[in-house]
DNA sequence: ACAGACTATCTATGGATATAGTTATTGGCA
DNA sequence: TGCCAATAACTATATCCATAGATAGTCTGT
């Protein structure tokens, strides 16, 4: 007889911010507040999700004995729960990263309008083809600040990974980072020059002859 | 007083299934299932749902007069329903294609795991690149092909698509396709040049000198 | 002393999505 | 004729995710 206990099991499919969690928690406690931050700004754009969702994930993954939470005292009279990982977190986290992914469907709405672009006016068209240069323009110069930081050894995150891990394994640890950071960059490129070669085609096939 | 019925108002942001069946409905009425059809293969690497999302959200946008639901005999007592767009559905779809889209955080479990990589065993951090290859080469593969059948006039949607509209306009939604599966095709082109570069490094940081 | 911004957490709701079924008919093929 | 894959449609469940709020304490500057 097989007993299984609160298993919530996240399939490698789904991602569903339990292992991003665990992925910040990896590095030092922290409170649902400070992964909210994190979600907020620099690791935001790999992986974002409201504090709405996190607070009670954080429990979920308490109850599970991936994470450990411990109230810390927080000015005279407030207080914050302090999340640490646990073994068994780590070890769930590390399964994780030794499990293929399983690649979902794309669901991309940007091709999809792309597609059908002719339904557009063409002052329309462009301003989507405008967008996606701005959005993108907007990933590549944080991630290209990203790639700054960790070169610079300004990132705090990186830096505080480092310090806990033996020096023999900075160089993956740095070397991994960089890697995906040039990887989003990259990406972040050819998105814009696919919208510039979009804006040119745009002109192109609404020229007045 | 402002009143307001069946407003199930999608913004634009989430595309949610009704715009890119929307889009689909815009070349011929399709039942359910042809639609599911559709999904499952060449256009369901731009959107996929699966058909228990399909069949309740057709009856959701035929209540909100995006579409009007006809009985087909189906062999000697089977039965389908298939959908045509109205003039309200189109309507909808032009001005969502009007609209610029919302671009939403990412959330790009590839890369969240990339940038943790050194918490794999090699062999699974090079399995895990390796399957990043696989999948975009398959994607590589259909695009590739899409765009092939579109410069031999051998794509059955585009030919009906263009049936349905005047010759003039021929060019805009031939060009509009192709630019859409060439930016995919790059894209894929991207991620297994990256990957690549992944097993590269992962080579280089694991060599036993 | 108080305003206002920030920290910290929680709840509720609705919509999106995945998974796993059930039911029934059709049409081709052995 | 009977089997089976494909067609056609529906239901149920659970999770995911976004939005919008509610609540309460802290810290800084005026």
């Amino acid at each position: 007889m097989d007993i299984v206990i609160g298993n919530t099991e996240c399939k490698g499919n789904t991602v569903s911010l339990r292992y991003a969690l665990l992925a910040l928690l990896t590095v030092e406690p922290m409170t649902g507040y400070d992964l909210f931050k994190h979600f907020e700004s620099s690791v935001g754009y790999v992986w974002h999700a409201p504090d709405s969702q996190i607070y009670p994930e954080l429990r979920r993954m308490e109850s599970d004995g991936l994470l450990e939470g411990r109230e810390v005292p927080w000015g005279p009279r407030g207080k914050k729960t302090e999340y640490r990982i646990t073994d068994e977190g780590v070890e769930t986290f590390r399964a994780w990263m030794n499990t293929d992914l399983e690649y979902s469907r794309e669901r991309d709405p940007a091709h999809l309008k792309a597609a059908y672009l002719e339904w557009a006016e063409p002052e329309a068209a462009r301003s989507q083809m405008q967008a996606h240069i701005t959005h993108y323009r907007a990933r590549l110069e944080q991630w290209t600040e990203k790639i700054r930081e960790i070169d610079d050894g300004a990132s705090p995150m990186l830096n505080k990974r480092l310090s806990g891990i033996p020096a023999e394994e900075h160089q993956k640890t740095v070397a991994f980072k960089r890697f995906t950071y040039e990887g989003l960059i990259a990406r972040a490129e050819h998105e814009i020059a696919w919208a510039e070669r979009g804006l040119d085609l745009i002109s192109e096939l609404y020229r007045t002859p």
